[in-house]
DNA sequence: GATGAATGAGATTTCATTCAT
DNA sequence: CATGAATGAAATCTCATTCAT
């Protein structure tokens, strides 16, 4: 039973509807590079090979089209990045994984990215709307990392963690933009590294080694050894 | 009688065409709320106060009015950017200026950055055009300053000032929409401050006076330190 | 059963999209009374009882129903015009078969010739379109016949195929003027018979039968005048 | 003040209303160009280097224009040609001078002619304006010559006058749009001869030698010299 | 579920014409 | 007479959506 249950699942999920997921996917190659006003139901219906009509019998609307294929998109992105990232126990290491896995994310589906960054922010209520509960799942694993990360002492306490989500995930959108638009590529684990190196050296905590502060620690301790170590002739218990 | 026509003249001279301005501003303020394609020319054409047809009067396409729309905001912006950054030497100075600079035109317009932000891309020949262009000049401001601050020492050397940008730029749009959606909101001198604080910390190099001089300070601690073991034995003023 | 299904069949196949066929005939009505540019795409579909947009279910733009208008009568003209004179060998009797054959076509469908005539030509790229060739295929019989014709002799070799082309389709295209806009009518036969007799007599070459048949009679009058003065002398003798 | 009468008159005849002639003119190159339709009332005024509106001082509608416009070509050509055509006796003569006048202000003034061809004929009300009746009078000028010839026996008895009206003048027509469109020009002297002479050839009486009448005239002339020489010899010396 | 045709509302754009100045 | 702005009607075309088959 377990097996056939797995079987049927696997087969919804590898090709529930053949017919609706080629309209997906062919939705969202024209959604991504028309933009959706300008993409037309009759345009997806002839990528797919289907007549205009057709298109309803899977989806009430084009607008609900819009949203199940960015939700397609979107889910598994989020689902499979939450699950990497708390899998993940130093902030670090999480703001690294997201840093990548976003980049990742550009790399294995260009399209899908330009969706969400050009198409699902544009009706009003999308504040309201599913995606946008995605979106703010998505991106506040950056800013929960960098919570994380303040609390444990890693990160600057005054760091502000919406900050750095807004840097991340604008960075990585204004790098897509490129990257979709074909003018100026990048190459994936040079840029995560940079990436990461620029962030993390922009918020770690000032380092054992590397600011100022340690050194005065150290001239403190300096002062108070000294202080002992000047006072040892006035110290009462010598024998 | 002289002076009341020059007067009249003056007028018309400081406001030429009211209602081309008109129209832009009401272009503006609908392209920002409903996007290009959703805002049609009727809408602009009734926040003016004047019929369909007459827009055509002053703009010879809606799509040519949304260039003029964007230009009229960008424009200025960009001349004043490079004027201010290119009348500071400092290349850390400069990239202050810029993030603060960035963020204050995103206070001062809203709707026109919201504009840049998610229209001016959408064309094919986006590419191509003036927009564009001011685009790449604007940005290419960061760019520079960074190259520049890499070249003088201060900033790392394996700093990648195209990621600076995309950081920078990325960040600020993301702050943008959600301050734009009017979901979350910033305030300028805090966010700007935050903002120049995280990147310059990023690409600073380690700075002369915290590697070479703790180093130096250290051994002075040791010198002290040591001085303080040694001296002990050797203590003077023995009774 | 089958039969039924196989006429029903065969009626689609006849008559495979009826409204097209009717957008056809409305839009040629139309164009042909009103013009091109002064018959809405609106009319048209009045006139065939449905909306404006329907029209672009099967017509991808205004002009190009023209231009399917314009082909559907014009491409079988060409063709069995082509078809009729490619059969006739002597090319006195193949001048008088097109001469007739336009004439007949005027008479048959003068919507069809007035859209030739009056629209076919208003468009700056006509003579790179579909429709020039079949212009000029159809003129060309004309002038290919002359040149037969003189080849052969038939005709004056100084005749001007060229000049008899544009003397004859735009005697033709004259007429049809008259015919079209009800002032003026004409016979069909006669006016092919007088059309051909004055084109012939006026192209063909001083003919064997004209020179000859007064020649003989002038023959036979000097043989009877030779005959009066040569019997004078054998005369004398009157009383 | 007579002088001035004379010159205030000269103006007004060499340069009337100098607005209203270059709009005259600049609508005859708009309307020749692009057709009526096609042709704005903007690009009019432009071509001008007015504005629309003032177009409106001189002619109250486009329409109007357009009359004004064929008017002021067709009347000064339909005079001439009529002082011309009236100034020749022989049919034939006259019918050459037709043909070389028409060709002649083809290479004249193709604009003219063009508009003419293409525009005049297009509005419903053609048969009963004014301009009709200048093409009346243009075109019954040949069919007067015809039947003048047939009158006077110069022309064969059963030709149709309106058939060489059309043939002439639909001629013309046909070779006009192979010169106004650039495709095929022509030369003036050649084509009128070639013409006239494809045209008389057709139409003309069957010469004092090539005709049946003649021949019985000649058969007349050889009865009375038959009679006179066989009476000769009985009659010579009558007291 | 799919088809093909149709709908109807709305988009952009054009343009002859008017009118206050 | 000319200007410049505006009008309002109409034109072409698009498109999401519906529906009988």
């Amino acid at each position: 039973m377990a097996t056939t249950t797995r079987m049927t699942s696997a087969d919804e999920v590898s090709e529930p509807h053949s017919t609706a997921q080629a309209i997906t996917r062919a939705a969202r190659d024209a959604f991504a590079e028309k933009g959706y006003d300008r993409a037309s139901v009759a345009e997806i219906a002839r990528r797919v090979g289907i007549v205009e009509g057709a298109v309803y019998r899977h989806f009430p609307s084009k607008r609900d089209l819009l949203h199940q294929v960015i939700r397609s998109f979107y889910e598994p992105l989020v689902e499979s990045t939450t699950a990497g990232a708390s899998a993940i126990e130093w902030p670090v290491d999480r703001v690294r994984y997201l840093i990548r896995r976003g980049l990742q994310a550009l790399t294995d589906d260009r399209l899908g990215c330009r969706l969400i960054i050009s198409e699902a922010r544009t009706f009003d209520d999308y504040y309201e709307s599913e995606i946008a509960d995605l979106s703010r799942r998505y991106t506040s694993l950056m800013v929960d990392a960098v919570r994380d990360g303040i609390h444990r002492g890693d990160f600057r306490p005054d760091t502000n963690p919406q900050l750095v989500r807004d840097l991340v995930y604008g960075g990585i959108e204004h790098m897509a933009w490129g990257a979709i638009t074909g003018h100026g590529d990048f190459e994936l684990d040079l840029t995560a590294r940079q990436l990461t190196d620029l962030v993390l050296a922009g918020i770690t905590s000032p380092p054992p080694s590397t600011t100022a502060d340690p050194t005065s620690r150290l001239e403190a301790v300096a002062d108070r050894l000294e202080a002992v170590l000047t006072s040892t002739p006035t110290d009462p218990e010598q024998p």
